[in-house]
DNA sequence: TTAATTGCAAAAGTTTTGCACTGGC
DNA sequence: GCCAGTGCAAAACTTTTGCAATTAA
């Protein structure tokens, strides 16, 4: 649904910041590409390890922050569940319900980046960027 | 900055709810509403023991979850943080600096609730909430 | 070589659960 | 007397840290 950017230009920008190739961090991406929506750490390594690529906990969640810190994923969080992340795409926002927990992303028809300027002017406070989510029930549990 | 229900109207509510009116109940509400913006549990807890109403930790997180349930609270989540609350008011969002973690509320001009209908009717949810939240730099850490 | 990456063990922190006791109404 | 509310101990989880061993470049 959304597009992500290709690996080549993924392992340009990881070489870019000093980064190596590693057979861990390509499945890491690769599970975070194939899935292609919001994913939690633990998810994601048992698709590792399903994968037959298997790593351990704590490598998941220093390559997490790494490609944050390099801008290729994006973490959100949702009321009383675990971060969820997935790569940078699209600009985009997510229906979360609160019934069974499914989500589904949506984009949203409001300029909000322009308002995020105007906003950031008037408080005198640099945004850099916003978290807007959408809690509710799906058609299934309505 | 904003306004809340008043302690005779909370209290009705909670009653209502088949609740009752306790000590600890009366000192989280009164620090939840001192406090007036955003706060942790484990700062509320902090914050009645300096007030000579100490509470046990697992009866804070409940009596949050009370609250939330009721209608009379409300729960923020923000990356890298844990949950932070304030009493139910004047709808607003919040500016969170990423230099020193300080956050502002912040009213923002969009009709974001008509938004909400539109998306709902369109993606087949039904949209009770919504969190917006904006990161950046404040003044001193820009 | 040499600095990034990894795994393991342990810690830190938040939040939840079970259970017996207390206290509002 | 009920049953909501409370405290205590322990557990469940998520996420982070320290450190020694590995490995890509």
């Amino acid at each position: 649904m959304f597009v992500h950017m290709d690996k080549l230009a993924i392992m340009e920008k990881i070489k870019a910041l000093g980064g190596r190739q590693t057979r861990v961090r390509k499945a890491i991406i690769g599970e975070l590409a194939k899935k292609g929506e919001l994913i939690s750490a633990s998810e994601l390594l048992a698709r590792l390890d399903k994968a037959g690529e298997p790593a351990d906990r704590t490598t998941v969640y220093r390559e997490l922050a790494f490609l944050k810190k390099a801008g290729l994923a994006r973490e959100i969080v949702f009321r009383g569940r675990p971060s969820l992340f997935e790569m940078e795409g699209e600009h985009h926002h997510h229906l979360v319900c609160q019934g069974c927990g499914a989500f589904a992303p949506v984009k949203v028809p409001i300029e909000l980046c322009r308002q995020e300027e105007r906003i950031g002017k008037k408080e005198k406070f640099k945004i850099t960027s916003h978290s807007l989510e959408f809690y509710g029930l799906c058609r299934k549990c309505q």
